[in-house]
DNA sequence: ATAATAAAAGTCAATATTAGTCAAAGATAA
DNA sequence: TTATCTTTGACTAATATTGACTTTTATTAT
């Protein structure tokens, strides 16, 4: 068998509670507390087991009475589409390669001409209004990843 | 599971009464006694949890006989809602109000689920990423109303 | 009527209670 | 050996709670 490291039994025990429940609500100092680990341990097991690729969304409120939630959620088909489209935007992107993009998904009904509406103006250079081209151009490549990664479940 | 703070519980206690009345009056210290708290924790509830941009109005007054009244407003009604918005939110928004705005634009059926949780994705502290406080919430701001201007010419 | 007192609510800053980030150190696998 | 993965902890950020002090309004006493 494969080294059971810490990380992986709190993945296999939070996996277990998701196998009966839509979701698992923790507090983070008591995962860490049960498993003997550092509480920033829970966050590595989350960000390297529990991403949006592998269908779970992750939530969290800090101050009195906070919480991590971890939710399973359903990939649908586009999935793979998407995380193509991912791959190719990278870390930045020009207004008019985000046209494109928006238009093809809008060809492939992916996107309605409303929702594709509403990513060109959010992602426009005058909406975005900052002077360093650079950032424009990051700062839009990650709305439209960002957009595209939610597109890639049903809630 | 859920709510384990204090200030949730008491907002969701405001918010039942509210679900069947137009409006709630309460004395600020019954409710800090009701729920065993202290007496400007009520204040802050409602600072946190029932602005403008979440759609309820606050009125009080002090002295004998003083009270906290909130009602929940329907930004509908009024003729120019996205005017109205437009101006609550200025040149620059937290993710806290961006998320009680959007909310109020779907409650009151301007923007379907979808649409709403792509503005949110897209106005994400994580998606926009800056450091600079004060140039997140301006991004978030322009973005939200950049997508509310647009609206306009749609409807 | 005016002044004093009481009875509210408001403000603000200190403190408490969470979770998040990041980089260094350690362990494991290729 | 080297690259990757895991573990740790110091520091940061967000949110909630508390209480001392202030302000406003009503009531009572003179």
């Amino acid at each position: 068998m494969q080294s059971q490291n810490i990380s992986d039994i709190i993945e296999k025990y939070l996996k277990s509670i998701l196998a009966d429940a839509e979701h698992v609500e923790i507090r983070r100092s008591e995962i860490a507390d049960l498993f003997n680990v550092v509480p920033s341990q829970i966050n590595y097991v989350i960000k390297t087991r529990f991403t949006i690729q592998n269908g779970y969304l992750v939530e969290s409120k800090r101050g009195g009475g906070g919480y991590i939630r971890i939710e399973k959620v359903n990939l649908l088909d586009d999935a793979d589409v998407l995380d193509t489209l991912i791959q190719v935007i990278g870390d930045s992107i020009t207004q008019r390669d985000a046209y494109a993009v928006v238009q093809s998904l809008y060809e492939d009904d992916v996107l309605n001409r409303r929702e594709a509406q509403l990513i060109l103006v959010a992602t426009d250079r005058n909406t975005l209004a900052v002077d360093d081209h650079d950032l424009e151009n990051s700062l839009r490549a990650r709305i439209i990843i960002g957009i595209l990664n939610h597109l890639r479940y049903e809630s």
